[in-house]
DNA sequence: TTTACTGTACCGTCTGGACGGTCTTGTCAA
DNA sequence: TTGACAAGACCGTCCAGACGGTACAGTAAA
């Protein structure tokens, strides 16, 4: 019963995220994660044998699981929806949650910035792929940087915009998207 | 020339700024601080008598700086033009530096996530001022997000956007903050 | 003399990580 | 079927180093 065929690997990136929302960033330690996981912390450093490893995986799952999440609102979607009304919905339901979920970032840009690179990266794509599936960019533009500003409010959880107010904002992006 | 009148606070602020940038947030111990700023270990504990006092005035001295100068350019600006305007304007170019300069914000955040609360309390009051001025509810959401998100990328020294579309952004948010 | 430091020595705590050991499971020849 | 053995998954301990903070003696300008 004790080996769990690896399915540690996931407790253990759900309970770091726990801990980083929880302690504050600056208190994700590597003891704290294991006995928050319930694995000693041998065990965790067999998974993943040093804290940038931990980071790095932090940050592939949150992507990998994003990519999903978009691929998975554009097939279910109305077809004829844009991709950026695709990334504006989704965007504003993560956002919907009250607790920030990815506060483990700061833990990550703490350790070293770097970690950082592959998000950037992706974003970088992303607003490429929307460039090209968009035919008017000062649209593009608004919408894009809108809901930046979302996520960053939710990532530094600042819930300045009622549910209200959060509404209307999302629905004038919508009808700026076209 | 060795006491200089308590102009070592701020050399000591810009020291802080300065290592944050460019050693990373998790670098920004008392010994690497004291010795950029010039100064001894203990010079500096008798500036600022622990690390949470020096966060803390990292935040203030930020606030009141924006303040001062959003003040200055709302009385320089056109006597026509709107508080909104300004602020995108005066948000636009402070994020057309290429140094993050703010990056110490992710270390006072590592070291306790409440150090954040006067920026959260301003942005907020901003916010409300705005809304009181600004008729269009909706260009103000949209308006005041994308500067957020400006902001959020400059802050994440994420430069997606070209130094024209920064452009066209910017001029696209005037046209709607009317 | 007071103010504003410098410089050094030191303490307690915490952290990442290395290491050796242990229990469990799977494999495979006899 | 069974016994030997290898590999995987994990535990518990230990340690070097870094950090925040204290204490204190010295110094030089105002």
């Amino acid at each position: 019963m004790r080996a769990q065929r690896s399915n540690s690997r996931d407790k253990i990136l759900a309970a770091a995220a726990d801990v980083a929302r929880e302690s504050g960033p600056g208190s994700l330690s590597l003891d704290a994660v294991a006995s928050r996981a319930g694995v000693s912390k041998g065990g965790l450093l067999y998974n993943f044998p040093t804290k940038a490893k931990l980071m790095q995986a932090l940050v592939e799952d949150y992507l990998r699981e994003f990519e999903r999440a978009l691929e998975a609102a554009r097939t279910a979607g109305a077809s004829g929806e844009s991709l950026l009304a695709i990334y504006i919905k989704l965007s504003a339901s993560d956002c919907e949650e009250p607790q920030p979920s990815a506060s483990w970032i700061f833990s990550a840009i703490a350790e070293d910035p770097d970690f950082l690179t592959p998000i950037k990266l992706f974003k970088r794509q992303l607003f490429e792929r929307l460039k090209g599936e968009t035919p008017d960019l000062k649209a593009l533009l608004v919408c894009f940087l809108a809901i930046e500003g979302l996520r960053s409010m939710n990532l530094f959880d600042s819930d300045i915009l009622s549910a209200d107010e959060r509404g209307l904002l999302v629905s004038s992006l919508l009808r700026i998207a076209g």
